[in-house]
DNA sequence: CAGGATCCCTAATGATACTG
DNA sequence: CAGTATCATTAGGGATCCTG
């Protein structure tokens, strides 16, 4: 029972009351190492497994898939995949996905300030 | 020779020149456990190590120095020490520390929306 | 009070090979 | 093409004890 979240980067689902954080939340969902790439790539439109893996040549396919996994399992990206063969599958953000622009976007400005 | 940044959060120092992104590299500096708790706590102003300890109970004193050190050693958090018995060492957010709250604010909205 | 130094464990990541 | 499966590695985090 129980079976809580079982979410994504897992030190940070262990949040209790006292150390809770709405910025902690959102960095279960958008931290690590690959995941905001990921979310980088996407935020251009939609890309298929194998677009994304040439766009990301440095990540294994294990954590490409994995990763990809616990986002959409977290409803920011959306699983696309159309019965046919070869198999075509299209990962897109999902409408939570879109809305990290302002996150992504205050980032970005924050790095070119103070980055170096 | 080249002894490059040496910062924290190491896994995400291997960025790449294709995989680089200014998100990951933002998320270098105030990623990972408890760093967004520890500057969450100084946002609201200076803190002394003590007080900041009291504040997030479930840190231990070796994560709370190491990720205070992190933190001042990328300029997001300064040291001030008075060299009186007992010691009295307060840390408080820089300019680039302060500079965070546009990121920290976006990510609160975000989980203010979307979480479950 | 504000740390430092050790030892240890697990989660996270990676390499490689295989499949519907 | 789009994944699975298995094994090996490592970095992040933690427990505990010690000190100027």
């Amino acid at each position: 029972m129980t079976a809580v979240k079982e979410s994504s980067t897992n030190h940070l689902n262990k949040l209790d009351a006292i150390t809770a954080c709405p910025v902690s939340f959102t960095l279960t969902k958008i931290g690590g190492r690959w995941k905001p790439i990921i979310i980088f790539n996407l935020m251009t439109g939609g890309k298929r497994y194998g677009e994304l893996k040439r766009a990301i040549p440095t990540i294994t396919e294990k954590m490409l898939i994995q990763n990809l996994k616990e986002l959409e399992a977290d409803n920011l990206v959306e699983r696309i995949a159309k019965p046919v063969i070869p198999p075509h599958v299209e990962y897109k953000l999902s409408e939570a996905g879109k809305a990290l622009s302002p996150v992504m976007k205050s980032m970005v400005d924050w790095a070119r300030k103070y980055n170096v």
